[in-house]
RNA sequence: GGGGCUGUAGUAGAGUCGGUUACAACGCCGGCCUGUCACGCCGGAGGUCGCGGGUUCAAGUCCCGUCAGCCCCGCCA
């Protein structure tokens, strides 16, 4: 049925042709997009990763090659040779940049046919997502998704020019490493040649990158898979990558700096947006204080506003007795939205119930400036006129109020603002907000194991002027530590490291890890460190949350060749799945009763 | 571990208050058609209503459970 391909050579591209071409005889190869039968004259629209090309075949000029394409269907591979000529007039298609030119063929190959694909290729049918998983390599014929990964090979190469113009060297790490505790929970590789240990894939090359700054390669970078074995989210696989880098001899400016630039270079080169430089920095507190997260969305107002000075002695007991329990009465002004049903307040209410909060008081300004609100009986009138002007309150604005525990309030108006600004299409899809967001904290307190861990990492440094801390009040120690915020999403973090080998050390001792664990598990980087560790940090970025905003895709799976589920399977692959009992034997590796595994 | 949404021909959907043979579109198959481009016209085939149980004279529809996909909380240094 099919033919072979014989000696035949694709000289073009589908999607490249243009007038230039006409009169050219070409040899084109792909798939077929769509075929048009009109009982004389058959048209194919012909598809490759570039692009589609009319095939025009007529059974006067060629009836061989016509009758071959009566039998040709969607999705068949093909190879035509024929000559590139110009539509005639009136059937120009201005909506194909391929559309002023037609192929007239003169000789067709089959060189493989096709099943009726299970979904319709073309960019006009929703489709389910777990059929497209399952037959991915044919959902990655479409071309949206086609366009993704081709982007994403694009900002690689950017990637990888900038740094290496300013220094940088690619050198791989292990896959195979060592389990550290702390952080994510590990994928463990069971050892054949060393039964009963276990290897673990890497959630960074976080201390391989510094060992290397250790050996003097001064600047590092790697485009590298990393795992964390967590749930997933829209924004988080098992699997994922990152753009990882770490620089000696610098400080928190000389990191941010290099890394703005290439960035700016990335947001260029891939989709032509001017990113001015430098980024505007915030602190921490700064972000918590105004925006309540510390990865606001800055393409719109509507800061938090803290209340709590203001009503700390009112007659709203809920208010007043957060106040007084040290915590946070914040609000925001949702300009015009007076206008929200009860529904839509209830919606809202639930909304931040997600993060917490035990609800949600509002106010609506009405057109004659009077309070149209639950607890506005509450106030004296010099208390609802501070709360006014704190909030610049006009009429017709909705006032949302939260009170809670700092974290609580915090979080919930925070992610309410982030809410907002998307409902009410504040958060303008064309514009990129950057922020560097610094000085977090260093340690964080675990009510559950009752220790600080990290919040950045382990071997973060503290601001020079907070080491003093580390003794009196550690939980006030800020680190050097720095994330880079777009339209609301983090996309990448670093810091300076501990160059010190009695610094990291104490750093160990303050997250309860012990001398003799420290040294099972960090051994070799303490060791390094005792051999002239210059000073050094570094930073890694989400290249698929960088993707996600660039081609602006809903979802981490649609910027991934080959993504999982939300279970963490492959619906192509069907992975993970069940090994033999002899793979599991030579690992030295007995499965726990059947009750206890999942059936499958 | 928890909360929510979805599941009906190959695809994506409609299906009212539980009531006749589960509907139209796209795709598929056949026929016709020489300028279409999401071609058009005529005809046809195609269904375990995710799965299991229950209520009922009667279940796509109501109830319980379960599976899968998605979104979220926890988790993700």
């Amino acid at each position: 049925m099919s033919d072979i391909l014989g000696d035949w050579k694709r000289t073009h591209f589908c999607g490249e042709l243009r007038k230039e071409h006409i009169g050219r005889q070409v040899c084109l190869m792909g798939w077929v997009h769509r075929r048009r039968d009109h009982g004389g004259l058959i048209f194919i629209d012909l598809r490759d990763r570039t692009g589609i090309a009319q095939l025009a075949l007529d059974p006067d000029r060629d009836p061989e090659a016509h009758a071959k394409a009566e039998a040709i269907r969607n999705e068949f591979v093909i190879a035509a040779i024929g000559t590139v000529s110009p539509r005639p007039q009136g059937t120009v298609n201005p909506k194909m940049p391929t559309g002023e030119v037609e192929i007239e063929i003169s000789e067709l190959r089959i060189l493989n046919i096709a099943k009726t694909p299970p979904f319709m290729l073309d960019e006009f049918t929703e489709v389910a997502e777990n059929l497209r998983l399952k037959y991915r390599y044919l959902d990655l014929r479409r071309e949206a998704i086609q366009k993704n990964l081709i982007l994403r090979h694009q900002v690689a190469q950017t990637v990888r020019s900038y740094l290496t113009d300013n220094g940088f060297l690619e050198i791989e790490t292990p896959m195979l490493t060592k389990s550290t505790p702390e952080g994510a929970r590990d994928y463990l590789v069971p050892s054949r040649v060393n039964l009963g240990n276990f290897y673990a894939l890497p959630q960074s090359p976080q201390l391989f990158k510094q060992l290397l700054m250790v050996s003097g390669f001064d600047r590092y970078f790697q485009i590298v898979r990393c795992f964390r074995d967590e749930d997933l989210r829209a924004d988080r696989q098992p699997e994922f990558t990152q753009i990882d880098c770490e620089l000696s001899f610098v400080d928190r400016d000389d990191v941010m700096a290099v890394m703005e630039g290439m960035i700016a270079k990335v947001f260029k080169s891939a989709i032509n947006v001017d990113v001015i430089l430098p980024i505007p920095r915030l602190t921490f507190a700064e972000a918590l204080d105004r925006y309540g997260v510390d990865n606001p969305d800055l393409r719109f107002e509507m800061e938090l506003v803290n209340l709590t000075e203001i009503v700390k002695d009112s007659g709203f007991k809920v208010f007043a007795e957060v106040a007084a329990k040290g915590g946070l009465v914040k609000a925001l002004n949702a300009k015009g939205c007076a206008t929200f049903s009860r529904k839509e307040l209830d919606g809202l209410t639930d909304f931040v119930a997600i993060y917490g909060a035990k609800g949600l008081a509002w106010v609506k300004i009405q057109e004659d400036g009077s309070w149209q609100s639950p607890i506005a009986k509450f106030f004296t009138t010099q208390e609802l006129a501070s709360i006014g002007a704190a909030l610049d309150a006009q009429p017709g604005d909705l006032l949302l109020f939260g009170a809670d525990k700092p974290a609580v309030a915090n979080e919930a108006l925070g992610r309410l603002r982030g809410h907002l600004g998307n409902k009410l299409g504040l958060a303008n899809p064309n514009s990129y907000k950057f922020a560097w967001v610094t000085d977090f904290p260093l340690l964080e307190w675990d009510g559950e194991e009752r220790r600080h861990v990290a919040v950045h990492h382990p071997f973060t440094a503290p601001l020079d002027e907070d080491i003093p801390l580390l003794d009196t009040e550690p939980g006030k120690a800020r680190a050097k530590a720095y994330d880079l915020v777009l339209n609301g999403s983090e996309i990448g973090g670093g810091s300076i490291r501990i160059h010190n080998q009695a610094v990291q050390s104490r750093m160990f001792n303050l997250l309860g890890i012990g001398e003799e664990e420290a040294q099972q598990k960090f051994g070799f980087l303490l060791d390094a460190l005792e051999y002239g560790a210059p000073p050094h940090g570094g930073i890694a970025f989400g290249l698929d949350r960088v993707m996600m905003i660039l081609t602006g895709a809903g979802s981490i799976r649609d910027v991934i060749a080959f993504p999982k589920t939300q279970k963490a399977t492959c619906l192509m692959s069907e992975a993970p799945g069940v090994v033999d009992e002899k793979q599991l034997r030579e690992l030295g590796i007995r499965l726990a009763a059947p009750s206890q595994q999942k059936q499958s």
